[in-house]
RNA sequence: GCGGGCGUGGCGGAAUGGCAGACGCGCUGGACUUAGGAUCCAGUGGGGGCAACCUCGUGCGGGUUCAACUCCCGCCGCCCGCACCA
């Protein structure tokens, strides 16, 4: 073994081989039990970032422990490599394709990963703009399709004013795209749509599947889906065969309602002022309101304005003539598109109906008080007793809520109602470099789905990169002049493509067949290694890509396509890698680039360090020293073995640990011990960093114990220790572990090893010492014999003349022992 | 506004309700050395004491308990998500 730790030479010659001996290839089918361990594929960018370093760190560790452990591990990774930087690329430098872009930076990138020593098996790399990967996104997309879940509507969507494409709603932040952060745009638009929407109830219900994720996720995802139980009330409208149908959360406040408020957008608006002297009004208001930008029109800023339309609608449950207006504060997109105004019960309607001088009407009595309108400063929201009510007068709201409900339904004029937050998935983009939609238009037969035999549908290599609105696929004539599958006649096909949480809402399926040609996969290997044991990525993807991929999943268990209904058993959220408290962006100037750090100090030390510095869900601070010292750290291995491998090499295999009596029965409960530790750190809790430090107090424990004279140390003892050490190691760092183990007289990959397992013999101490309190305070530490009851430990301890002392003169109150912990003393 | 998380030395962070600060960084001292920004050893929360020790200490204020960083209640601060949801 070399004397100096030369990090390059090592990693070179490890990852060599084992591509070479393909270790981490992995057979489709085995006896042992099963483990997926998925990282989220990340988008081709160029370059990795210290999140990906983190994200794959994390990965590795988790499939190399649970390989050691006897599982049958998938650890498979791909690109998610449809997308809009690949096109803006294009765009920007002219010349560049965004496929050349794509490939490039897949090459430049799987060479990181492969100098990062992440056990993958490469042989099921999948990439999304692959045709024979897009070929079945399309041909799922025709599976939803088939089953009326994908559909085609004109609907006002979000439009990206840079990306100049549309975008789903949960891509929408801020009001801004979420990508690019410019303005988002309301248009009017045919758009492509899945019905997530007939999901929603079991992708809530199903939450409850989900134990193994972190409840944040959890919550997230229920209140986007935003269930809420109400009831939908008819309100015919005066001179007109029209109804608003309201939807409300409050059924028994229906008989406050003094006026109604429908969204500037909302259909009936047109109607009910087509010939009026409100018309010109409203138009010009209407117009004012869309063209605002999704910031403004959401922002919580805004005033509440209300515009009345000259219109009236009847309130079925007392026939009162109420009025109807427009407001900029009344959503389309949810309920029905209406409001109905309860100024005494809504904080909201309160002051509306102040400031436009509405009538409040007391429906809802607090208990014990008379509310009396003219004096009321705030809406009364909290529970009561109805009143104005007609035959509800008397009831308890809580009550009423059904009642009146019940009653709407016999009259046939209202009906309870379950609604959603959720909107359908927009997946339509006008964009060139995403999987397009295998849809065909004939004159004469209409929508027609591209078959399945005729799959993919290839996107051209030649087209022109303009950002004009329209997918670049539209000025393609030989992409959209087609044959109608149908009846042979011509037709034109869809120039959109599809949104890319399509290509990544599957992926983790097709790792399991990678290369199936006669389906999106094998349904034997997806039955075998599905659902994902172990999933890895940030939080921001809480909603969209799992939300979706949710949707995906239990889509295709319907279709009999996968036999489970959750995809990902656990998972895991890394947090954010920072520098100086901040995320690391360009912009700030405070990124630090993984390959500067592996090229200085080695892929194993950039690992090591990322496990080390928090826990895998909270927040990293990047610390250059703190990198140096896991540096330092695994030159400290080396140098602890260098010297001694030959040595150890000659030692016997099994150290006698029964006999072993003073530093070698230490340094053997040392090593059992930090068996247990490390095993239970990755296993149960994923604290790697706990891990790591256990870890190092070991080898802390091996400077000590070497610096023994030769005669009072066992070399079984030494060898075991260091066995140890270096199989607890490799998952964290597996290329200076390797090495080591090669050097110490081992054959076979470290990697391929079963896990250590611990001797509780040797970790059993003989004597413990136990802290003695006094009222809680530490004031005696005494060595006992391990292993005594409480009883025990109580006579031992009040027999010790210094506890004597210590209670003497005083009132012996309590005793409380805890058996091989400590023993707290009450007195007065 | 609603929901979630966090708050512990100079810093990153440890502690199934049971010795607060493991491990690492930084700092201080020592050893080795021509030299060390290498390495090894020791020390390192505040205050007090020559010392054994004493005392205070986990954002703040209460509570439960023999015992609270940990559990409960009320605040303060920071971070994240959602946000006119009818």
């Amino acid at each position: 073994m070399k004397e100096k730790y030369d990090f390059q030479e090592v990693e070179k010659k490890w990852q060599g081989r084992w591509a070479a001996e393909n270790l981490y290839v992995v057979p489709d089918f085995s006896d042992r039990p099963k483990y997926y361990c998925l990282e989220m594929f990340p988008y081709p960018s160029g370059k990795l970032h210290m999140g990906h370093v983190r994200n794959y760190s994390i990965g590795d560790v988790v499939a190399r422990f649970k390989t050691m452990e006897g599982y049958h591990v998938l650890h498979p990774m791909g690109w998610d490599a449809f997308g809009l930087p690949a096109e803006n690329a294009a765009i920007k430098h002219g010349g560049i394709h965004p496929a050349d872009w794509t490939v490039d930076n897949i090459d430049n990138m799987r060479e990181q990963l492969k100098q990062l020593g992440i056990s993958y098996d490469w042989n099921r790399e999948v990439a999304t703009c692959h045709p024979e990967y897009y070929r079945w996104t399309q041909w799922l997309f025709l599976q939803l399709f088939h089953q009326g879940l994908a559909y085609k509507k004109q609907a006002a969507v979000n439009w990206c004013t840079d990306c100049a494409t549309v975008l789903a709603n949960e891509q929408v932040k801020d009001g801004s795209c979420e990508r690019c952060g410019a303005p988002v745009e309301k248009r009017e638009l045919a758009q492509w749509f899945f019905k997530i929407t007939d999901y929603a109830e079991r992708l809530l219900k199903d939450i409850d599947l989900l134990g193994g994720w972190p409840d944040k996720v959890k919550i997230m995802q229920e209140h986007w889906i935003g269930r809420s139980e109400g009831t939908e009330i008819d309100f015919k409208v005066v001179g007109h065969d029209e109804v608003i149908t309201v939807f409300t959360t409050r059924p028994d406040t229906v008989f406050g309602v003094t006026y109604m408020v429908l969204a500037p957008e909302h259909p009936l608006v047109e109607k009910l002022v087509a010939g009026t002297d409100y018309e010109a009004e409203i138009k010009e208001f209407v117009r004012k309101v869309s063209n605002m930008s999704e910031i403004d029109r959401t922002s919580n800023e805004i005033e509440k304005i209300g515009l009345p339309t000259g219109a009236y609608c009847i309130n079925p449950v007392n026939g009162e003539k109420v009025p109807v207006l427009i407001g900029n504060y009344v959503l389309l997109e949810y309920g029905t598109g209406c409001v109905m105004g309860v100024a005494a019960h809504d904080q909201r309607d309160f002051e509306f109906a102040k400031k436009y001088d509405f009538p409040i009407r007391v429906v809802i009595q607090p208990p014990g008080e008379d509310l009396d309108p003219a004096a009321m400063e705030g809406a009364y929201e909290e529970e009561g007793v109805l009143v104005n009510s007609e035959q509800f007068d008397g009831m308890p709201n809580t009550e009423a809520i059904k009642a009146i409900t019940e009653y709407l339904e016999q009259k046939g004029w209202g009906r309870f109602r379950v609604n959603f937050r959720l909107r359908d998935w927009l997946i339509s983009r006008q964009r060139y470099w995403g999987a397009p939609i295998p849809i065909v238009y004939c004159e004469r037969c209409g929508t027609v789905p591209v078959p399945e035999s005729e799959l993919p549908v290839l996107l051209p290599r030649e087209v022109e990169f303009r950002p004009t609105g329209q997918s670049p696929l539209a000025e393609c004539p030989e992409f959209v002049n087609t044959v109608c599958p149908a009846c042979g006649g011509p037709a034109k096909r869809e120039t959109d493509t599809m949104d890319t949480f399509m290509c990544s809402s599957w992926y983790y399926f097709r790792y399991t067949s990678p290369r199936e040609t006669a389906g999106p996969w094998d349904k034997a290997k997806v039955d075998r290694w599905l659902p994902v044991d172990q999933y890895i990525g940030g939080v921001e993807h809480a909603i969209l890509h799992l939300l979706y991929s949710r949707f995906f999943t239990k889509v295709l268990y319907d279709l009999k396509l996968v036999s489970v209904q959750e995809p990902f058993t656990n998972l895991l959220t890394q947090g954010m890698v920072l520098k100086d408290g901040t995320k690391m962006s360009k912009s700030k100037g405070n990124v630090i680039s993984p390959e500067d750090i592996v090229a200085r100090y080695g892929a194993d030390t950039a690992r090591l360090f990322i496990l080390f510095a928090a826990p895998p869900e909270r927040d990293l601070e990047w610390s250059d020293q703190g990198v140096e010292g896991c540096y330092r750290f695994l030159n400290r291995v080396w140098r602890l073995v260098a010297p001694l491998a030959d040595k150890i090499k000659s030692a016997a295999d099994d150290a006698p640990r029964a006999k072993q009596v003073g530093a070698n029965r230490e340094m053997l409960r040392v090593t059992h011990g930090t068996i247990k530790k490390v095993t239970d750190d990755i296993g149960a809790r994923f604290n790697f960093n706990t891990a790591v430090s256990a870890i190092m107090e070991l080898v802390n424990a091996l400077y000590q114990y070497k610096e023994l004279p030769e005669t009072d140390r066992d070399q079984g003892v030494l060898r075991e220790a260091i066995d140890a050490l270096l199989l607890l190691l490799a998952p964290f760092a597996p290329h200076i572990t390797e090495e080591i183990w090669e050097a110490t007289g081992h054959t076979g990959s470290i990697h391929s090893q079963p896990w250590p397992v611990y001797d509780e013999l040797a970790i059993k101490e003989e004597e413990i010492t136990i802290v003695v309190q006094t009222n809680g305070k530490v004031r005696e530490r005494l060595l006992v014999p391990a292993g005594l009851s409480a009883d025990a430990l109580r006579e031992k301890v009040l027999g010790e003349p210094r506890v004597q002392q210590l209670i003497e003169g005083k009132k012996l109150v309590k005793v409380i022992p805890v058996p091989d912990k400590l023993v707290n003393i009450v007195i007065k």
